[in-house]
DNA sequence: CGACATTATGACACCGGTGTCAGCTTTGAA
DNA sequence: TTCAAAGCTGACACCGGTGTCATAATGTCG
């Protein structure tokens, strides 16, 4: 089997490679004739362009980068899932970089990986969707970006979110409906903006149906089943008890939930627990978690797709949604006794 | 900031592309001081070679796609991590290639995906590892390929496994010690090899602990949390009930968990429960899920490891390395009453 | 010291596409 | 009918590296 070329292609065809280009690119200024006859030497040949010559032609790898540092596996495949949807529709490829690094590092690391993979353009996650120094730092570099789930609204730059916020708020006064006054909260890591607006929607809902805010029941957690875990025990240890405790993530909820069942709580009745993001935990555990879902791939796919199309012709008005959470109950949650 | 090139290197330094070519790729017949002059010269215009013009020239990418269909989160993310520690220590890029296709459409996909993206070779996880028409495929087309956990050793291709058969037998062999006499049994999805591995490894315990199998305690599962639950209701229904159930894999066996849970049986207490792969759920639910951990970055690093030197100097020798897999004993197991 | 092997270096084509531009053909309006 | 504008096509250089081969410089041995 021989490699077919667009040499191949163009004599075959009786053609210039030029045209045969112009063919592929779908460019105008080529005879109907011509373009059809090409065409049909594409199929016969069983003809592929070679995306590395057309790569270096056109000084573009058509890889974007896909920038995550995620505890959560189940996110973190999601976000891969959604990205290499939106890849595979515009031929590009996806090259995941999962990142430890903060400040400088994260900076040189990032600088690095530009470099030797030569990338088109890069999605972020959280938390880098709101670091303002990688921001910064892909805007000297006129590298295109796209951020997902970040709390920032720049002007100009691609990003696509969820209301976190808002279903925070929700799952709250979901609580609040059930009787529960008493409500504890597990924060989130202080680096992921979420953090901070899950937050908001938790306070929101208390002012709103006039519960006064107690620090006493807010923990510091940063999105681990391990900081859930110490968070649940001075929770649970506080007297009066809360009747409910709303974690910032499902791992954290999951891990107040196993130290409840060890001291012997029993979940509902005893404590209501809700989580946030839906992961397989919260449907894998007994009680099933009641938690926040939120359309993960749907984000990032509208995020890649977007940077693609900001690659191949840049726009000027930033494309900026942001998407609905859903409230899922399940039987974690139940109205106080 | 100008682009740096090749050109402007040799131009710089005082010598010829080639030269400056032939310093990048470490070849003889350079003179010591004109390599030194060279690499100066690197450091100060702070040059990247171009990956594609360089993949153009030779006819290389240097990606290597990882191809994967597991329900498990946590056992993609770590295959993936070992994947791109490997690939990022010789200068490789990994391409995701998540798949739910069989038989003639696999092969078609895959076929369209080494046309697209010109992989340089290709890591097989399970079940991919052991589908024979895909690895006839890849030897026709001469694609290097590895096996990631693969049962089946071939004499020439890159393996790296291990060894759930001995896993199985020891976790299996766990249970009786506690005095377990019915074990039930829950298989896992029929392509995957290591579903009949791991049955093995079962039944070779029982054998010789003079324990007589008992077909009736064995039920097919798929290894998704889902057919763990109708497999559970199936065996938790027997009378007697059996007082152990060793399930493939953790997540079947956190539906056993959540099943027994639900009609009110005390684990351990009431029945022991054993899983596979530690996979985190194993630690996130109470009790803890005892369990076989397997090396999992580690198999995937040495496979693409192998693979990577493989492609640039096909060995001989095949490298076939079966890893050991430990059991994890937590709190969902104990002695019988 | 001369013949020959070895080492060091560069010129140049090539990988498989795309960009530029010139030249020919067709179209359409005056 | 004429001529400018628009449509179509191909020649050729170029992207940034590597492979081949010729040639110059150096080393080796009888």
């Amino acid at each position: 089997m021989k490699k077919v070329t667009i040499n191949s292609v163009a004599s075959y065809a009786g053609v210039s490679k030029k045209t045969v280009s112009r063919v592929l690119n779908n460019e105008p200024n080529v005879s109907d004739a011509t373009r059809e006859k090409v065409l049909k030497v594409f199929k016969e040949l069983d003809y592929t362009p070679n995306p590395i010559a057309r790569g270096l032609a056109q000084n573009r790898s058509f890889i974007i980068g896909c920038l995550y540092d995620n505890p959560s596996k189940s996110y973190i495949t999601r976000v891969q899932t959604g990205a290499l949807a939106a890849c595979h529709e515009h031929n590009y490829n996806l090259l995941i970089h999962p990142c430890e690094l903060r400040g400088e590092e994260l900076i040189s690391n990032i600088e690095q990986l530009l470099q030797t993979s030569r990338l088109d353009g890069i999605v972020l996650t959280p938390p880098f969707s709101d670091f303002a120094e990688l921001v910064t730092f892909l805007k000297s570099k006129k590298i295109p970006y796209a951020r997902v789930a970040s709390a920032v609204l720049e002007d100009d730059s691609i990003s696509v979110r969820s209301n976190d916020e808002q279903g925070a708020f929700e799952i709250t006064e979901h609580l609040i409906k059930l009787g529960h006054k008493e409500i504890a909260f597990i924060k989130g890591h202080p680096d992921h903006s979420a953090t901070e607006q899950r937050f908001k929607g938790y306070r929101r809902a208390l002012a709103t149906n006039g519960i006064e805010f107690n620090e006493r029941l807010v923990e510091e957690g940063n999105f681990s089943y391990h900081s859930g875990v110490d968070s649940a025990r001075t929770i649970l240890d506080l007297s009066p008890r809360p009747t409910a405790v709303f974690a910032s993530n499902d791992y954290m909820a999951a891990a107040v939930l196993k130290l409840a069942t060890q001291m012997q709580l029993k979940v509902p009745d005893d404590i209501s627990i809700a989580g946030f993001d839906n992961a397989p935990i919260a449907r894998h555990i007994w009680p099933g978690l009641t938690t926040i879902a939120q359309p993960v791939e749907e984000m990032t796919h509208q995020a890649v797709t977007q940077l693609i199309s900001h690659i191949s012709e840049p726009q000027e008005s930033p494309y900026q949604v942001t998407l609905e959470a859903k409230l899922i109950t399940r039987e974690s949650t139940a109205a106080i006794k």
